[in-house]
DNA sequence: GATGAATGAGAATTCATTCAT
DNA sequence: AATGAATGAATTCTCATTCAT
């Protein structure tokens, strides 16, 4: 037990390591040896727990979704309006990506690729988003506080696409301002929109 | 004259061959052989117009950067309110990309790596894009279209966002629809936000 | 230890093979692949003990300066008066070049050349060279064997480069004849001079 | 003939162009296009004057061969006995090599390489030296200036090394001091000898 | 003659991956 | 399991030389 802790600790620390490493300098401008050294161990080690150099990617991307992606689900459930359920569900991404700002990184570059390199992992974790997502349009529909004339895809990028932008700007700014403290303005601004009401159409 | 054309059009040659191979398999991955051959000349022949390989991105953003931004800024001229401005500004953004999707692949991956390769170039761009959102959101406000307690950083990124997003999952999908056709609903998602307005504070 | 010995076997070979082939073709004309291909080892595993080319004769100077010089000092140390000094340093010299002529070929061209590439070490190499041929000057002044009314810095010269021409032209020459056999004919002529000695002056 | 003016004045200008740069940088640190730049010319135009690269170094010992030698025999012309003759010689030898500092550079580094690039044409030049040297001792121990019981070989190697390694020594001193002024001391030690007379030895 | 754009062979160097210890 | 030395394929970039204009 105690050897099979060790080797989990090993995987952890090479994974860590490599993350680390990836979003300091890129994958591509990332070596195994960088890695290895940032782990304590030797190169080859590395090659006994990943297949290559991408597998550690794939790997990341597998690891993060489960982890991730349960406390996001953690933080849809935590409220019952579907604006609270968006409020909790932004605020804990903001959170989650403020703390790790490697994952961060690297899910920016990797989710807008082309050619991404754990095509199939990001596959997954987008779906998995997603589905929050429309899970919380189709209650806010159903409790009268999302309109119903939506086209729900766009919705998903409206949202997705301003929590990213979000992150991103956050990540190329340098001071670091608090992140989390973005969700309820955003919130508003996706519930809102950015048009004044007009109350002589309500006449 | 000939002679004059002709070098212009080795070095546009060059300058789309590449942009094409950066597209299809990501910058690290292309090779200079692969541009040259793209291109129809030689390896060396490349270093005649362009300082490495590096640089030839940096003439992609730069050239890219005048052209597309001067038909950005005649259409949000081409209208008089915020509302058509923008519906301008992101429907002529969509037919752009939709048209150049090799530019649209290479802008998608390069603006969100932390570590980017045209850094100045892209800053440059994003900058003017930035501005020209600031302007219509100020213009909405000054005639009474747009909400006046607005953080208007968050405003940029929202928009932003929310268009990037419509484009990365449009690269993204096999089917290719049409992508301008997303600029309205996605402007009226914007100003009147998604969620259902509450007569009952009118009352 | 066998590891440690393989080890150093390794950089020894490789070193030795690098002065074998630049000796051959000259610094410039030599590449890797031949060094390594002399040497017996891949092209990278050059680059496991050596930074680049250029280093491989950094270090080749570094080794042989302290080889070499250690066993002029020894000469010098061989004998009490002056002329013995020179005698034993010069023939040394003489033994030692003939002995390895890669060696020799390298410093003489290495040490002709203004934009040198080792250049440090050539300086450092040069210095106790000259500082050996200083102190026995010195002490043939005082011992009234060297004359008083001499510029240091020229009997230098004349000395290094009488030995050097020796020794170039023994390069340049088809048939190896015996190199340190030139060491007692020149120091007669370094002390004695080319000149016939006039009695009228004694007069 | 003023075309065949303008054709030689291409030439001269192209070969002391690469003469200038070769020096500068070595010759195989040394690009056709430095030179063309340097002379004002085209690359291309190179080729129409020069087999090669290469032959421009074998133009350059040719003509200076010539050139130089010329003014050497005057020299040794210039003095009736033995003496004078050698201290005409090595003192328009520094001034020649003082006043055209490129030349020098080119001729140490080329003449202390094994495998010479122009080594026909440093070989014809050596010889011509070589050839004066022998003239004069030969006279010299005629007029009874000059010691019979000599190798004259290395009589030869002790003027030879000694003038050349009072150039190299200049050439990588910065200091320019004046050379041809070591000329002097330098013929009085060749022929007088570092040592001492012992006039017991006359008793 | 003169040009200089184009070529492409060639070289240095890097680094993912393997494997003997 | 762990190591890290060794490999060699792959890549970028340079530059002597050619040749169409």
């Amino acid at each position: 037990m105690a050897n099979n802790k060790q080797k989990t600790d090993k995987y952890q620390r090479i994974l860590e390591s490599a993350v680390k490493v990836f979003a300091e300098r890129g994958f591509h401008e990332s070596t195994i040896s960088q890695i290895a050294k940032e782990a304590g161990v030797a190169d080859g080690t590395i090659y006994l727990y990943f297949k290559n150099k991408e597998d550690i990617l794939v790997h990341f991307f597998n690891f993060k979704t489960r982890q991730v992606f349960t406390l996001f689900r953690e933080a849809v459930n935590g409220a019952e309006a579907a604006e609270g359920k968006l409020r909790n569900l932004i605020h804990r991404h903001l959170v989650e990506f403020q703390q790790d700002r490697h994952m961060a990184i690297l899910y920016q570059a990797e989710t807008h690729r082309t050619n991404r390199l754990a095509e199939n992992q990001i596959r997954e974790m987008s779906k998995l988003y997603l589905d929050l997502v429309a899970e919380i349009v189709e209650r806010g529909q159903q409790e009268g506080a999302i309109r119903r004339d939506l086209y729900v895809g766009l919705v998903k990028r409206l949202i997705i696409g301003a929590v990213d932008e979000v992150i991103n700007t956050w990540l190329h700014s340098d001071g670091n301002y608090d992140l989390p403290s973005m969700a309820d303005p955003l919130v508003d601004l996706l519930f809102r929109g950015i048009g004044i009401r007009q109350p002589s159409s309500l006449a």
